[in-house]
RNA sequence: GCGCCCGUAGCUCAGUCGGAUAGAGCGUCUGCCUUCUAAGCAGAGGGUCGGGGGUUCGAAUCCCUCCGGGCGCGCCA
């Protein structure tokens, strides 16, 4: 509801300014200090104060003034040295944030432009940890917040199944566990497969120390993945389609799913790459270098530094080595077009997998479609949900594009960057890791695969479902068994997303145990805690008082009464909380233009923490007064709804009863 | 060496397309459960916003510079 005043609000001054000045001006407001000064302010006058060379105060004054009414505003003062303060008609406000609040999102027309959100993107020859769930997370949440919002959301997952990751577990079944396809295929089945390669990766990886020439074991074992024949491709094929699998399911109890898995296979079978290769040589994005470092290799150039060309050559990024074979980034260039619809060339599909809810999960695929299968790609906007280490490589990717002449489609290509997972070095030791003198004294440690240095994904919701199924055991002894383990999931999973959203995406987690597993003050049962005491209320209300209407609460007191409770300063707590509650639309918006859940992961937190002071200062089912009951329920349920809607959008639940 | 990010309370972090007295959580200390569940609430204490210069009516926020830390810069992905 704030956000449509405030942008009223803007508008007015704009044009009022421009009619009385004759001068276009950029109206920023802002939210003052305390609720005395109003719920809108607006600093314009000093910007016009330069222009017109008046003092600013004279400036605002005259406008307070003259500018007549604004819909939702009950009066302008003027404050400082010439602020201009706005004040909300209270009563209208928390009417209207009631009819909105809890409605359906917005649906996105079927010929709307197409967003296209790549998240997760983990190699599939391992378990998931937590740097993969922080991807996963933020990816997802943005998800919602499109979607919300109205945009067409398209969700992929890429699936890197014919890279060296997968090679080096193939090297480990078949040279350190001699192990044949048939017996991989049988190990395959067990219930955490990707626990086991995550030790053989770390194992491999080993090996490979150990004797640096076993590396040759390596490449024949991309080669034949590559060129899909013989034993080692077989073996591959059926670890990355297993691992892939259990990722789904991690990621489901996460409350992430997809749309699309486009595989790195089909890239090279379906000749995306011979394909985009084809127009950057055409389109000369490219240059085949003749002498150098870099002689016989195709090679994208930075932008024009000015230096020769054979220094320009030698600093450029590789894109086809010497021995004819493509980088990651080639594919990674194949890929990005197809995304926009610019290969000219289309995957088939197939269904891959399917939700808990029954909608299938498509992959890509060589073989003849589904016919049932979606049109996918063709996005308009594409988010790319990448650590911020690939910077560069991102850049050479859009650099690709822009070479082309799409510049359009490479203003839309946004890497959605975030900063990595670390662990303290406590953490790491408590799980038992040796690390260097130099490790244990750092701030954090970087996981590594290779190292098998991580906190896996499945393990810390394991451990986050065991505490709090304990809690809830401890607290509703009564309730049958499944219904506990139900609310012990969504804790867990409000605690971990939570923890892994609060953050900013440029700041690097620190990861702790303790910290990741707490329950109390700025975390993910705190925000579903407000919501439970809400429901425990109506809840109750309904028991007691069963002929109460408290659906329509705001029917039974008239606009009259609900202004004079609203009215400064006696009622000044709550349209504080009103006012809060009905900003989550603005607090939305305003995470969907910085590109960052964490803006409305802190919004979720300021409102239950609101709540919370609402709910011990005031008793609602003991209200004596009537009409101060009703404004008491709406209150809460205008509360209850924007956080259920909030914590939805970041992937919470929220529990009946906690 | 070059590029990107970060430096705000004891710790972990918000606030950074300039705005009014710099915020939160954790931790510490002191209180509050016969009440709509204490996964909660109240209070206390805690700051050269890394240093220095500049722009501005106004700077944690913009510019310059220095210091500290991280990440990246491969014919790996």
């Amino acid at each position: 509801m704030y956000h449509p005043i405030d942008k009223r609000i803007r508008e007015a001054l704009r044009a009022y300014i421009l009619e009385k000045y004759g001068l276009e001006s950029a109206v920023v407001t802002e939210r003052p200090p305390r609720l005395e000064m109003g719920e809108v302010a607006s600093p314009v006058c000093f910007d016009l104060a330069k222009r017109l060379k008046r003092a600013p105060r004279q400036i605002a004054q005259e406008i307070a003034s003259s500018i007549g009414p604004i819909e939702g505003v009950a009066r302008i003062e003027i404050a400082g040295a010439g602020y201009l303060n706005l004040f909300l008609e209270r009563t209208q406000f928390l009417r209207q944030a009631m009819a909105l609040a809890g409605g359906e999102a917005a649906a996105a027309a079927d010929g709307a432009p197409k967003v296209i959100v790549e998240h997760t993107n983990i190699n599939p020859n391992k378990a998931a940890h937590i740097g993969h769930l922080r991807n996963a997370a933020l990816g997802d949440s943005f998800v919602r917040l499109l979607r919300y919002t109205g945009r067409r959301v398209e969700v992929q997952n890429y699936i890197d199944n014919t890279g060296v990751q997968v090679a080096d577990v193939v090297v480990g079944f078949h040279h350190l566990e001699k192990k044949t396809p048939a017996e991989v295929q049988a190990l395959s089945a067990a219930p955490r497969f990707d626990y086991l390669c995550w030790d053989l990766y770390a194992r491999v990886t080993q090996f490979y120390e150990e004797d640096k020439s076993r590396t040759s074991l390596r490449a024949d074992a991309l080669k034949s993945i590559e060129e899909n024949h013989g034993d080692l491709a077989k073996m591959a094929t059926c670890v990355a389609d297993a691992v892939v699998r259990r990722h789904l399911r991690t990621m489901e109890r996460m409350q992430v799913g997809y749309d699309l898995l486009p595989r790195e296979s089909e890239i090279l079978r379906l000749k995306f790459w011979e394909k985009a290769f084809a127009l950057l040589k055409e389109r000369n994005a490219i240059q085949l270098v003749s002498t150098g470092k870099n002689a016989g290799c195709w090679v994208m150039r930075a932008a024009d530094t000015g230096e020769s060309e054979e220094d320009q050559n030698a600093a450029a990024k590789i894109i086809v080595r010497s021995n004819g074979t493509v980088t990651y980034v080639g594919k990674d260039i194949a890929y990005q077009l197809w995304k926009f619809g610019l290969l000219g060339l289309d995957f088939h599909y197939r269904r891959f997998d399917q939700t808990p809810d029954g909608r299938p999960i498509w992959a890509t695929s060589a073989e003849e479609s589904d016919p049932d299968a979606p049109a996918f790609g063709r996005g308009w906007e594409v988010f790319n949900v990448i650590d911020s280490r690939q910077a560069y490589l991102q850049g050479v990717v859009v650099a690709g594009l822009r070479a082309l002449g799409y510049e359009d489609e490479a203003r839309r290509s946004i890497h959605f960057s975030y900063e990595m997972v670390a662990l303290s070095p406590r953490s790491a030791m408590a799980m038992g890791y040796v690390l260097s003198p130099e490790e244990e004294k750092r701030s954090y440690v970087e996981m590594s695969g290779r190292r098998g240095l991580g906190v896996k994904a499945d393990d810390l919701l394991d451990r986050l479902e065991t505490s709090c199924r304990a809690e809830v055991d401890a607290r509703h002894p009564a309730l049958p068994a499944n219904e506990r383990t139900g609310m012990a999931h969504a804790i867990a999973i409000g605690a971990l997303r939570y923890f892994l959203l609060k953050y900013t995406r440029s700041a690097v987690i620190t990861f702790d145990f303790a910290e990741a597993l707490s329950f109390e003050g700025e975390t993910g049962p705190y925000c579903q805690y407000a919501v439970v005491r809400a429901r425990n209320i109506f809840r109750k209300l309904a028991t007691q008082e069963a002929g109460y209407p408290s659906e329509k609460a705001g029917a039974i007191v008239d606009d009259a009464a609900l202004g004079k409770m609203l009215a400064a300063p006696a009622g000044d707590d709550l349209w504080d909380l009103a006012l809060l509650a009905g900003s989550l639309g603005a607090t939305i918006a305003g995470a969907v233009q910085a590109q960052e859940p964490a803006v409305l992961a802190k919004y979720a937190f300021q409102l239950a923490q609101a709540f919370n002071l609402f709910y011990h200062k005031h008793r609602i089912l003991s209200e004596e007064d009537l009409q101060k009951k009703a404004l008491l329920l709406m209150l809460a349920q205008l509360v209850e709804r924007q956080l259920v809607t909030a914590l939805g959008l970041l992937g919470i639940e929220s529990p009946e009863k906690m």
